[in-house]
Parts: C-alpha cells; structure tokens; sequence
DNA sequence: GCCCAGGATCACC
DNA sequence: GGTGATCCTGGG
C-alpha cells in the first residue's frame, strides 16, 4: 500500500482486502452509513468518509497528519489480512474468509465501544443504531462538517450525568441504568486504556465488573476497542455456527480455547469472518 | 394482539 | 456453579 495526499484526501493506493461493506456494515461499528461508494459517519469525534475509488480506498478529510495519528490505527492498516490465515485449513474459515473478504477489524474508541455494545444487549442492529444515535443527539458535543451537523459520541462525564429518564427516551429501555452507572465509573477513573497491558483474562475480569457488561459485551470491547485478537464473542449466530460446522455444544467459556486452538491466536478475527458469512447468507441446517 | 429476537442480571437451588 | 425468569421494543 502507498498513501498519496491530495486536496485534503488521502488515496490508499495497491490496498488489499479493503471492503467498506464489510467493515462497516457488519455489525462491530454503529454510526456510519452508506453512500454512494462507501460509508460516512463520525469516529474519534470527526467527520469521515470511506470511498472505493478506481485504484484507491479515499480518505477524506484527511491530512498525513490525521492518517498517521487516527486513521492509519482506526482501520487496522499494519495487519496483514492476507496472510492471516492462510496457515489454517478450516473449510468453513476459508469459506468464510472468502465470502467476507476485505473486512477488516475496526480499532474503536474503548469508551465507545463500552457503551455501545451495552446497548447492543439483548438487541439488533438497527435498533442499536437509532439508541445510540439518539444518545449522540442529546449528550455528544455538536459539530459542523461542511455545512451538516453533527455529534461526536459523548464523553463518559456528560453520560454519566444523563437521567436514566433521559436515556430511555434514547429507546434503551431496561438498559439505561446499565449505561449510566458504567459512565460513572469511568468517569470517576476506572481506566480502559490500561487494559490494554494486563492480557487478555484479567482485562475480562476487570470489565465484568460493569453494570451491563457480561463475557459477551466484554469480548467486544476487548476486540474492537483493547486491541486483542483473540477476544471471542459468544453470541447466539457463533454458538450456532460452531455446532452445525464442528458439533460444539459445550459452554460458552470452553468455545473461548476450542475457538484459539482451532483458529489460531487472532480468533477473534476468524470469528468475525465466520459469523459475517453465516449470517448474511443463512447457512443455517433445518434442526 | 401476540410472539419473536437478542445478552445480562438476579433470585434461587 | 448452574438454571431459568425477567428486562424493552421494533418488526413480523
């Protein structure tokens, strides 16, 4: 990959396994859109655009600057999904490797992704996306882009502070308590960046120690938002993958190491190529 | 009007 | 430590 800078964009150039459907549209990010060639939405409290352009994944707006201190991180670019997995012979990940090409692991804002997979509790997407838009609204900072407005996604403080009233009204329903009591804890110092450096088991601990989070919220957070690529989430499409494929039907927390054993340390990733597939295409046996 | 999907929690063994 | 009822709401 080359990056050329050009009247604010970057152009990723010789970019491969780069599919903007995929990464945003799969269920790890909630607030970006669809346009015309690519997505749009807000990420670390700024505007941006994601196009396929002939020869170019487009970045705009996007100095060097913002590419090399957000971007470059946010879209996972050092990983090379190329060769992943290519060590591993798993009919059903080269299926699903094949099928969801291009997706790529989003490194969110952990805050965000707290919060937002709290809301994804017992909930689908669609509905996930108008609470925390609707949460945005009422308590993220406003902001111009080119004559829209906008909202960053709000700070733990300004959560914190919202009624759980109020984030009913944002349609969370019995999760609002959720939401504001874990606010508050981080807002008063319980801190996520440092579990970037305590591994894997404590930093799981640690985050099921929040109102709302339980091993599932918890393995998202530490997957798109911690940095660690062997995060498994259990949820109801993986546990239904793992039994039609290989006849899993054990507990969630023996699915974690059957899932690193056969997948290898980024099972995490493995996971999200293999839920993609099998739920976008209903691969589902007649039970 | 009824039922379903989707995880965490709590009360209870 | 494991099980099952309960929470809310858009959509079929």
């Amino acid at each position: 990959m080359n990056v050329e800078y050009k009247e604010n964009k970057a152009y990723l150039r010789d970019i491969k396994n780069f599919d903007t459907e995929h990464i945003f549209d799969n269920g790890q990010a909630f607030r970006f859109t669809k346009t015309k060639n690519g997505y749009e939405g807000v990420a670390f409290g700024r505007y941006l655009r994601v196009t396929e352009e002939e020869n170019a994944v487009v970045l705009y707006p996007c100095t060097q600057k913002d590419f090399e201190e957000i971007w470059y991180n946010y879209l996972d670019l050092a990983r090379d999904y190329a060769n992943l997995f290519s060590h591993c012979d798993d009919i059903g990940l080269q299926k699903g490797c094949e099928y969801a090409k291009g997706l790529r692991l989003l490194n969110q804002q952990p805050f965000e992704a707290l919060i937002s997979f709290i809301v994804s509790a017992n909930n689908n997407i669609k509905r996930i996306r108008g609470i925390i838009e609707k949460m945005c609204v009422m308590f993220g900072e406003e902001f111009t882009f080119e004559g829209k407005i906008y909202h960053k996604f709000p700070t733990p403080t300004a959560l914190s502070k919202g009624s759980g009233l109020q984030l009913v009204e944002c349609g969370a329903g019995y999760r609002a308590d959720y939401i504001t009591d874990t606010a508050k804890k981080i807002a008063e110092g319980f801190s996520l960046e440092e579990l970037k450096t305590v591994g894997y088991e404590e930093a799981k601990k640690r985050l099921t120690t929040l109102k709302g989070v339980g091993p599932k919220v918890a393995d998202c957070v530490l997957l798109f938002s911690l940095g660690y690529s062997d995060a498994f989430p259990c949820d109801v499409w993986i546990k239904r993958v793992m039994e039609d494929l290989y006849g899993f039907t054990g507990k969630d927390m023996q699915l974690y190491s059957f899932a690193k054993e056969k997948f290898g340390i980024h099972s995490g990733i493995a996971q999200q190529y293999l839920f993609h597939w099998y739920r976008t295409n209903q691969v589902r046996k007649e039970k």
